[in-house]
DNA sequence: GATGTTGTTTGATACAGGTCAATTGACGGA
DNA sequence: TCCGTCAATTGACCTGTATCAAACAACATC
C-alpha cells in the first residue's frame, strides 16, 4: 500500500484503536486499489481470500440464482464487506461489483484472522462492525416482508432525503436499474411506483428527486427506526 | 441458576473455552428458566436487557409493522438470540415468542458486555456466533428475493428431510401457520403450495411429510449451499 | 352423542407485481 | 444533423399471492 494512504485507513473505526504493531502487520500485505465502475470484485461461492473495505465510492452486493438476480445492499465508505465470510473462512454468499469509481482496501483474509485472534481491541471493533451489518440485513428483511413496493420506495426516498440535509430535494446515488434491484422490484415497476407517488409530492427528474409534500409522503411511508434508521 | 444446570450451559460453544472466573461472573446473575409454549419473551423496540440462549425448545423471532406480521427465524438449541442488540446496547429489532416448552438461559446484557470486553476467548466465540447469524439472515434474504413460494417450500422440505436422516419422511417442527409466516406466505397459500408439490412426490399428513420422489423434488427446488446449507 | 374450538383446506375473486413489447428521451459519435 | 445506443417510461397482458368466505377435520368439553 502506498504510504500516504495509510493515515486515511488508520483512522477508520475498525482500526483506529488497535496496537500499532498489529496494524502494521495487517497492512503489510494489504493494498489500496482503484477500480472503475461496474467491475466485479468478488463472486458468490468463491472462498474468502480478502477482506474488502470501501474507502471511496460504492459497491453493490448482489446474488443470483436460477436465472434471477437481486441486490442485497450498497456498501458506502467507510465500511467493510464480507467480513463474516473472512472470519469464518467460508465462501462468499454475495457477489460484489463497483457502482462507480472506487478506492478499495484489500486485506488478506489470513492476516485478518491472525490479528483478530491476537488483538482484542481489534476484535471488539470487528464485533461492532459485524453486529451493525447483522442488524442492517435484518432491517432489510423486515422491509421486504412487511412492506409493498410503493412503501419501500417511499421510505427509501425519505431516508435519502434526510441523509442529504432534508431540504426538499434528494439525489439518487445509484441508477434506477440498480435502485429497482435493491428495492426488490423490476425497473418497470419502479417507474410505476414513482408515478404512484406523484400525488404525494414526489417529482422525478433523472436522479434528482424533489419532495414537495413530505408530511403526506411520511404518512404513507410510515417509517420506523426499527426498519429505516441505519444507525440503531 | 440451579447448579445442576451449569455443566450443560458450560459446554455450549459460546462458553466452552472461556476462563472459569469469567464464566462464573457471567452466570452469577444469569438464570435458566422454563417457559410454556406461546409466551412472548421480548418485544421489538425494547432495550436489550438480556442475552437469551435457547437451551431446549424453540423460539420464533418475528416482527410486525403496519398491521402485518412476519417470522424471521426459528431459533433452536443451542443458539443465542438478539446477541447483536446486546453487544450494541441497542433496541431489539425482533420480538420473540416460544413455539413450544422451552428452557431459556437469560444473561443480563451488562454482564455480557463486561465479560466480552475482558475475555477475548469469549469475544472470539461471540464473533463466531454473530457471523453465523449474519450469514443465516443473508441466506434468508436471498431465499425470499430469488425464489417464489413453491420453491421456498420445496427447499424447506428438503432441508428438514435431510436434517432428520433423509429416509423419505420428515416431521415439521412447527405448525403450518408458523411455517407459512416463516416462508413468507399466508396459510392458505402454503396449503396450495403443498398441493402444487403433490406431483413431485410430497404427501402431507398433519405434520408428517413423506417424500417419494426426492430427485424430482430436488430438480424443482434447485437447492444451493449458498442459500440452503445452514452450516456454511 | 352434541357442541364448540381450532387448524387446515378449498373455492372465488382481487390486486400487486412481473413479463414482453413498443415508445420515448438523452447522449455521443460519425 | 443523423443515427445508434442505452436508460427510462408506458401499455397490454399474465402470473403469483393475498383476501374473503365457506367447508371440513380433529379434538376437547359438556
Amino acid at each position: 500500500m502506498r504510504s500516504n494512504d495509510i493515515p486515511l485507513v488508520r483512522e477508520l473505526d475498525l482500526f483506529a484503536d488497535m496496537a500499532e504493531a498489529n496494524f502494521d502487520e495487517l497492512m503489510q500485505a494489504a493494498f489500496l486499489q482503484r477500480f472503475p465502475p461496474q467491475v466485479q470484485l468478488i463472486t458468490e461461492g468463491d472462498p474468502a481470500d480478502f477482506l474488502y473495505i470501501v474507502v471511496e465510492g460504492g459497491v453493490e452486493l448482489f446474488a443470483a440464482h436460477g436465472g434471477r438476480e437481486t441486490s442485497i445492499e450498497i456498501v458506502r465508505p467507510v465500511s467493510t464487506f464480507i467480513l463474516a465470510a473472512v472470519l469464518r473462512d467460508a465462501a462468499y454468499l454475495m457477489s460484489g461489483r463497483t457502482v462507480e469509481s472506487c478506492h478499495i482496501l484489500m486485506v488478506p483474509a489470513e492476516n485478518v484472522r491472525t490479528i483478530f485472534a491476537r488483538d482484542h481491541v481489534f476484535a471488539r471493533a470487528v464485533v461492532r462492525e459485524l453486529s451493525g451489518r447483522y442488524r442492517s440485513v435484518v432491517k432489510s428483511l423486515k422491509n421486504h416482508k412487511l412492506r409493498n413496493a410503493v412503501e419501500r420506495l417511499a421510505n427509501c426516498l425519505l431516508r435519502v432525503h434526510d441523509e442529504q440535509g432534508g431540504n426538499g430535494t434528494a439525489t439518487l446515488q445509484v441508477d434506477k436499474r440498480t435502485l429497482a434491484a435493491l428495492l426488490g422490484m423490476t425497473p418497470e415497476n419502479l417507474s410505476r411506483a414513482f408515478a404512484t407517488l406523484k400525488p404525494y409530492g414526489v417529482e422525478v427528474n433523472g436522479r434528482e428527486i424533489s419532495l414537495t409534500r413530505i408530511d403526506d409522503l411520511r404518512n404513507l411511508a410510515k417509517p420506523t427506526p426499527l426498519i429505516d434508521d441505519p444507525a440503531t
